[in-house]
DNA sequence: TAAATAAATAAGTATATACTAATAATAATA
DNA sequence: TATTATTATTAGTATATACTTATTTATTTA
């Protein structure tokens, strides 16, 4: 009965609206101004289509255009990037539990299978799951973004503290090669670490996780973020 | 390394000729003649788009069509239908065993998600799976034909006899009423049963599922193949 | 402010997938 | 065989999604 209050599957928007709300989603909630042709370059496709494509948007009412803001999504646009953004993660969930599908694969698996999933398999993948408040990577569920709230960037934390690894944001997710490498180094949420160095004039920060070392660049720290330990 | 030999999930067929390919292999597997218009009804569309999509199948190699034999697969249209089947089969067990999905709606979910698992989750699902011969509802998995080769329709089934019931047959399987209406009376695979009465004039078949007496129509009775208790 | 850079859009094209309405080609049956 | 029913196809249309090339509109920055 809950069950029908939902969105039906079948209004849903097609993958590619989804693609594009998520990314909305995530740019609004960090405060980003939303440019198209960042849009163009997170999904890869040529600029005129994105124009084309955000025109059918506010078209169909998952976005709105104000002279001042900008584009946002609407209340209904809201709803169906939170749902996709959460089956999303619980996809990820999914693959990394059950299928023991390597950490640093999960995400560009789960953005194929996350159109596909129904509200009836989303609800059984959060009883079957836990529940989860957080996605492999450590980023927040839509509603629970305050549980992140107090996490910090690797960039803002000062030598020789000592860190837990919290988070690897959205942005860094689509970078398979980075993702492989912070799976390798053991740069997963969890970890703990100590910053050993921090090089401004270089751009880079070295960790310390375990008895490994390893230096991140800034543009990498900026992803990272975490929480300081006790 | 034996991954790089199998096909690469981008170049694979669209979920649409997927669809198509999937109901060719069946009625190629049980000698079935392909007539246009039966797949128009399986697949929900209208005649001319079957026209239409089977003429791309042929241009892109998928099918061929010989004055005699009519329509049938070529070897890398086979091998893509036995692609996709499988995949669907997969993942009806992982939707069955890791996350509850009732019986009789895992085919239409898995449905939908087929089309998005990669071989590296196809893999995954095989070794968390043990590699399954059969999907649950019986049917063989391409290559393992052999293993349903020997049970019956319950159509050819004398009364009083005792049986197992083995297999609801895919072309059953688009029907969610029927899925449903057998789950609820457990004639499931699996399932012991006695066939009671066998009504050729009212065309029905009943069955005696411990305490439960169900009829079924010759229609249905098709589809479930069942084997003979010793 | 003018020049340079970046961003957005217009115009035209292509493909897969669907539809309807109308017709043609087969096959089945009275 | 003639009629009916089934099946297949042609023709024309629509939509979402992509592309390229060229142009316009902002922004920056020198």
């Amino acid at each position: 009965m809950a069950q029908m209050l939902k969105t039906p599957t079948d209004l849903r928007p097609t993958p590619t609206i989804e693609d594009y709300l998520a990314i909305l989603y995530v740019m609004e909630r960090d405060g980003d101004e939303v440019i198209a042709a960042r849009l163009a370059e997170s999904l890869e496709v040529a600029p005129p289509t994105v124009t084309a494509t955000l025109k059918r948007m506010e078209r169909d009412g998952w976005i709105a255009v104000d002279p001042k803001k900008g584009i946002y999504l609407t209340k209904t646009g809201c709803e169906a990037a939170s749902s996709v953004i959460r089956r999303h993660m619980l996809t990820e969930w999914m693959l990394a539990r059950m299928l023991k599908v390597p950490w640093s694969h999960i995400h560009s698996q789960a953005h194929q299978i996350e159109h596909t999933i129904s509200d009836e398999i989303e609800t059984q993948m959060r009883a079957n799951l836990d529940d989860p408040q957080l996605c492999p990577h450590g980023n927040p569920l839509p509603g629970y973004e305050y549980v992140a709230a107090d996490w910090l960037p690797l960039t803002d934390v000062q030598p020789d503290r000592h860190i837990i690894i919290r988070r690897i944001h959205e942005t860094a997710e689509d970078n398979h090669e980075l993702l492989e490498f912070l799976e390798t180094n053991g740069i997963i949420p969890g970890a703990a670490a100590v910053v050993t160095e921090v090089l401004p004039f270089n751009q880079t920060i070295t960790l310390q996780l375990g008895p490994k070392q390893v230096a991140l660049g800034f543009q990498t720290a900026r992803y990272i973020f975490v929480e300081e330990a006790a």
